[in-house]
DNA sequence: TGAAATGTTGGGGCG
DNA sequence: ACGCCCCAACATTTC
C-alpha cells in the first residue's frame, strides 16, 4: 500500500503528525508542490522563496532524496497522480491562508468522491482557530488578546506533546515526473543573498539548534532582554515556525520544560500571540487587505512613492528606522522591537496606508507569515485587533535612546555613523558642525537628512486621527 | 508593546 | 526659622 505525504508548511520529521500517520499506513511518496496558480495576490515574496529552496533541501536529504517536487495548481497535481498511479491514499498537515483553505477543501471532497483515503493533520498549531474551546462566552470569537490567551488558550486542553521521528520509513516506488528542486526557480536571478547565508541555519536540524541555543542562552532574561536589539534574548525562531522545520509544540513544551517564571511565561505568550493572528484570519480572512476596524476605512493616507522608497531602503535620515529597513533587506529577518518602530514611523509620521508597509514585509521577510505580517500590521496601524491605540506613535528619537543606548545595532546596519557620538546617533541634524566633520559625514551626503519632521509629524498623524471622529 | 503635557512632591538654596 | 523659588523626579492625564 502506497500513500502520497503531501508536504506543505512542516517541513520535517520530527513532530509531524500527518508523516507519522502515513508511515503506519505502508510505503510513502513525500512530494512537495509549489502552487503560485492558487496563491492568487498571495504568493510568495522573495525572501520566502530562498528560504524555502534550502529547507527543501534539507528535507531532501533527511528523506534520503525521495522528495518529489511539482509545480502548478494543486488541484490539477493531485488528480492527476491519483488517477495515474496506484496510491490508497494521501495525507498531509493543515494550512490556514484562507485560499489554501479553499483549495484543500476541494481536493479532499474530491479524493472523498474517489474513495481515496485522506486525512488532514494539526501540525502548525497548539489551537486549533475553530476550537470551540476557545470561543468567547457568547460565542464569538476574541478580538483581545489578553482573555484570548489567558481565558482561551490556558483553559483549553493542553497542546498534544511533540511526536517522535518515525524510527524507520518505507518508500514507494512510483516516479511523478515532477521537477528538479532547482526547477522551482526559487533562487534570485541577481544575487542578493551572500549575507542572508551567513545569518541562518536553514531546515530542521537547524531550528532544533536555534531552539536549544535560545533556551540556554537567551530564555533566562526573555522579559526584559527581548527589547534591545543588540542583544540575543529574542528566539529567532519565526521563520523555522513559519516553515514548519520545527513545531509549536517543540518549542512550547521545550520552554514549559524550564519551570514557569516570567521569562517563559512571556516567551509562551509570544506563541500565544502566534495562535491569536491565525485566529483572527481564520474569523476574519479578509483581514490581510481591509481594516478590521471599518472606521479606518475613511482614513485620510497619504500616497507618497519617495517617501515610501526612501523607507524601504533605510533612508529616512532616522537612524533606528533605517537601521531595522536595513537588517530586513540584509538578513531577511527585523527585530520585533525595531519592526514595531518602523511600522509606527510608515504608518504614522508618513502616512502611508500600512498596506504598502505589509508588502514590504511579506516580499522581504523569510518569516512572511499572512497571519502574523497582516495582524501585527494592522496592530501597530490601529486599525486591527486589540490594536496599540491610534495616537501611540513612536518616537524614532526616544526609541533609539531607549532601546539601543549604546547604538550597536544602530551602528551595525548604519555604519556611515559609526563615528558620530552616542549623544547624537539617534539624531544627527543636531550635532554641532564640528562633531560632524569629526566624524566624517555629511548630512544629505552622507547619510540623509529626515524625511520628515517627527513633531510636526506627529501633530500632523493626530489630526488626522481627530478627523475620522468627525 | 508611547509620548508629551501637565500636575505633584520634596529637597535645597537663598533672602 | 521661615517662606519662596527652582527643579528634578515621579505620577497622572491627554492625545
Amino acid at each position: 500500500m502506497t500513500y502520497i505525504m503531501w508536504f506543505r508548511q512542516d517541513l520535517r520529521l520530527t513532530d509531524n503528525p500527518a508523516l507519522s500517520h502515513a508511515v503506519e499506513q505502508g510505503t510513502i511518496i513525500p512530494i512537495y508542490i509549489l502552487d503560485d496558480e492558487n496563491a492568487g495576490d498571495r504568493k510568495m515574496g522573495a525572501a520566502s522563496r530562498w528560504w524555502l529552496h534550502y529547507s527543501l533541501t534539507d528535507l531532501n536529504n533527511s528523506l534520503r532524496d525521495h522528495l518529489q517536487f511539482l509545480k502548478g495548481d494543486a488541484f490539477e497535481i493531485i488528480k492527476e497522480i491519483v488517477n495515474n498511479n496506484d496510491v490508497e491514499g494521501i495525507y498531509w498537515n493543515r494550512c490556514y491562508e484562507p485560499w489554501r483553505i479553499k483549495r484543500d477543501k476541494k481536493i479532499k471532497e474530491w479524493l472523498k468522491e474517489k474513495d481515496m483515503q485522506t486525512e488532514s493533520f494539526n501540525g502548525s498549531l497548539l489551537w486549533e482557530p475553530w476550537d470551540k474551546q476557545i470561543y468567547k462566552d457568547d460565542g464569538t470569537p476574541y478580538r483581545v488578546f489578553t482573555p484570548f490567551y489567558r481565558k482561551g488558550c490556558l483553559k483549553a486542553d493542553t497542546p498534544r506533546k511533540p511526536l517522535d521521528r518515525p524510527d524507520r520509513i518505507d518508500y514507494g516506488d512510483i516516479n511523478l515526473s515532477g521537477v528538479k528542486l532547482e526547477e522551482l526557480n526559487l533562487l534570485p536571478e541577481i544575487q542578493w543573498d551572500t549575507q542572508m547565508k551567513k545569518e541562518w541555519h536553514i531546515g530542521e536540524e537547524g531550528a532544533r539548534n536555534r531552539l536549544v541555543e535560545f533556551i540556554e542562552n537567551g530564555l533566562s532574561d526573555y522579559k526584559d532582554g527581548r527589547n534591545f536589539p543588540a542583544q540575543q534574548n529574542v528566539s529567532r525562531l519565526s521563520p523555522h515556525l513559519h516553515w514548519g522545520e520545527i513545531s509549536p509544540n517543540q518549542v512550547w513544551c521545550a520552554a514549559q520544560r524550564e519551570g514557569e517564571n516570567k521569562n517563559t511565561d512571556h516567551f509562551m505568550s509570544e506563541l500565544g500571540w502566534r495562535e491569536f493572528s491565525y485566529s483572527l484570519l481564520y474569523h476574519f480572512p479578509d483581514i490581510d487587505t481591509e481594516n478590521l476596524q471599518d472606521k479606518f476605512d475613511n482614513f485620510p493616507w497619504k500616497d507618497n512613492k519617495d517617501k515610501l522608497k526612501a523607507w524601504q531602503k533605510g533612508q529616512t535620515g532616522y537612524p533606528i528606522v533605517d537601521a531595522g529597513m536595513r537588517e530586513l533587506w540584509q538578513t531577511g529577518y527585523m527585530h520585533n522591537r525595531v519592526r514595531m518602530i518602523v511600522g509606527s514611523f510608515l504608518v504614522k509620521n508618513l502616512l502611508i496606508h500600512w498596506h504598502h508597509g505589509e508588502q514590504w514585509f511579506w516580499d522581504c521577510l523569510v518569516d512572511a507569515d499572512a497571519a502574523s505580517n497582516t495582524a501585527s500590521w494592522q496592530w501597530v496601524a490601529g486599525t486591527g485587533a486589540d490594536a496599540a491605540p491610534y495616537f501611540r506613535i513612536f518616537n524614532p528619537i526616544t526609541q533609539g535612546e531607549k532601546f539601543d543606548k549604546a547604538g550597536e545595532y544602530t551602528r551595525k546596519y548604519v555604519p556611515e555613523l559609526k563615528h558620530i557620538p552616542d549623544k547624537y546617533l539617534f539624531k544627527p541634524w543636531e550635532a554641532p558642525d564640528d562633531i560632524l566633520k569629526e566624524a566624517n559625514i555629511k548630512l544629505g551626503e552622507d547619510y540623509p537628512e529626515p524625511i520628515v519632521d517627527v513633531k510636526a509629524s506627529r501633530e500632523r498623524a493626530l489630526e488626522a486621527f481627530e478627523s475620522l471622529k468627525g
